[in-house]
DNA sequence: CGACCACGGTGGTCAATACCACTTTTGAAA
DNA sequence: TTTCAAAAGTGGTATTGACCACCGTGGTCG
């Protein structure tokens, strides 16, 4: 069989009008109308149906505002970030912080019974615990306590974290890129410990944030632990109603 | 011109197979593979393309995976819930559990400075505060401080707040609907006042959610406080790591 | 001059069709 | 019986064509 260059399309012309649409409203104001579905099919030689899928993904990642008979905008920029952020370095930027980390600690211990459930590996597997002071501003923001087994990243230390996000670290030495994740955040105040590394009075209302993620192929890569200054961080956003469906229906 | 009976679809076919795979979804387990989009097609007697669509939402609302070449299937129950619910109400029943309500106080002062500034309107304003006790399965969930202009809601009585939900006693009786909200995160601890009526020790941790609403034409609406239970609330959020776009540009 | 209404353009929805990449199944060959 | 390659079925993408509801506007009529 000839190897006829039936190549996977790496970019889908979706994908490939989203970018132009991107490129597009990056010369536009908030406010401005963009070209029509029908006008930028044509300008773009897609269809008009693709140009609608690449536009919906805008539209619900909040760029694009539709107005039915009237015309596609650029939108506010959204104020309510998603809370889906991927890490610490991104969401402060997003928040216009300079973010900036302290390595307080880097130990290998066993996993023991709590956090070998949470890793899904035996209680005796090592695990590399890396406690860092988060900053933002030069200013303390959160401690991180991360949970890696150590067999994913053998010959890891602390200077490795200084600049790096760890997340970059794990993708180009490693291999290893983070798919999903499932975060659950809590009210908490801070300890002892956690209000002398944070520099806050004890019992400071503070979040808890716990956060597992894994590979594409749903192995456990790391669970972090973070305490963030409630004086700090706050979490905003948006609501917006459904409309129709005015009530799911249950068993 | 005769009427001929172009009536506005209120219901789309779109809508109508969503609503069909969701009865044919709640008699399935998870794990289930539901027909494929083409059978779906003929059964329904739509097209693929709206096939797709029904099932688009529904794998964004997390209650389907699609697997390429394999088929799309009933998916685990999700687990992160969306971050943006509309009423206390709604959210718990998300959770499983049996939401109630207790009001605690109904009165009307003026509004002041720092409440005038939330709700846009002068400090003289006379304002309706309303408190309310949440209950989840007969329970203390949390506390409740509703602030509402008088002259929108005018002859409401605490009785009214019972049984209905105070957005639908907004919509039907007064024509108010809430079209989208900002609302911030905290952590917090609980005072006296909220310890005693929650039934917490007194600095209990706690999340503090400030929330105002308003029109669809941007007139706010109210500005609600509430302390929720940190021992019984919790937020999960799910984390998707976007592929491609490995950052986008910023100015 | 003002009020009204028809028209053109826009987004919203839908159909029918086609091809690709991937997974699962199947059946023939070893 | 085992192995493995082809076939069938699935979701993923894309095109073309069509009609609808809605909005703004410009022209017309009073």
């Amino acid at each position: 069989m000839i190897d006829s260059a039936v190549r996977a399309p790496v970019v889908t012309k979706q994908s490939e009008t989203r970018e132009r649409v991107l490129d597009l409203i990056e010369q536009l104001a908030v406010g401005d109308a963009i070209p029509s579905e029908r006008q930028l099919g044509t300008d773009l030689g897609v269809s008009r149906l693709t140009v609608r899928a690449a536009l919906d993904d805008l539209v619900r990642e909040g760029l694009l505002v539709r107005r039915r008979g009237s015309g596609t905008f650029v939108s506010e920029p959204k104020i309510a970030q998603e809370l889906t952020m991927t890490s610490f370095t991104e969401d402060m930027r997003r928040r216009g912080m300079v973010p900036a980390s302290r390595t307080l600690g880097l130990r290998t211990v066993p996993a023991g019974a709590h956090l070998g459930r949470l890793l899904k590996v035996s209680p005796s597997e090592p695990v590399v615990v890396i406690t860092r002071l988060r900053l933002a501003d030069r200013e303390t923001m959160a401690i991180e306590t991360l949970h890696v087994r150590e067999s994913l990243i053998p010959g890891l230390n602390a200077g490795d974290l200084e600049q790096r996000s760890f997340y970059e670290l794990l993708e180009q030495r490693y291999g290893i890129v983070i798919a999903s994740g499932i975060q659950t955040i809590e009210p908490t105040v801070t300890n002892e410990e956690e209000s002398s590394a944070l520099g806050v009075p004890l019992h400071s209302p503070a979040f808890l944030f716990e956060r597992t993620t894994q590979t594409r192929a749903g192995e456990i890569v790391e669970h972090v632990r973070s305490i963030y200054r409630g004086d700090r961080y706050r979490l905003v956003t948006e609501l917006n109603r459904r409309e129709g469906r005015p009530g799911r229906r249950f068993a």
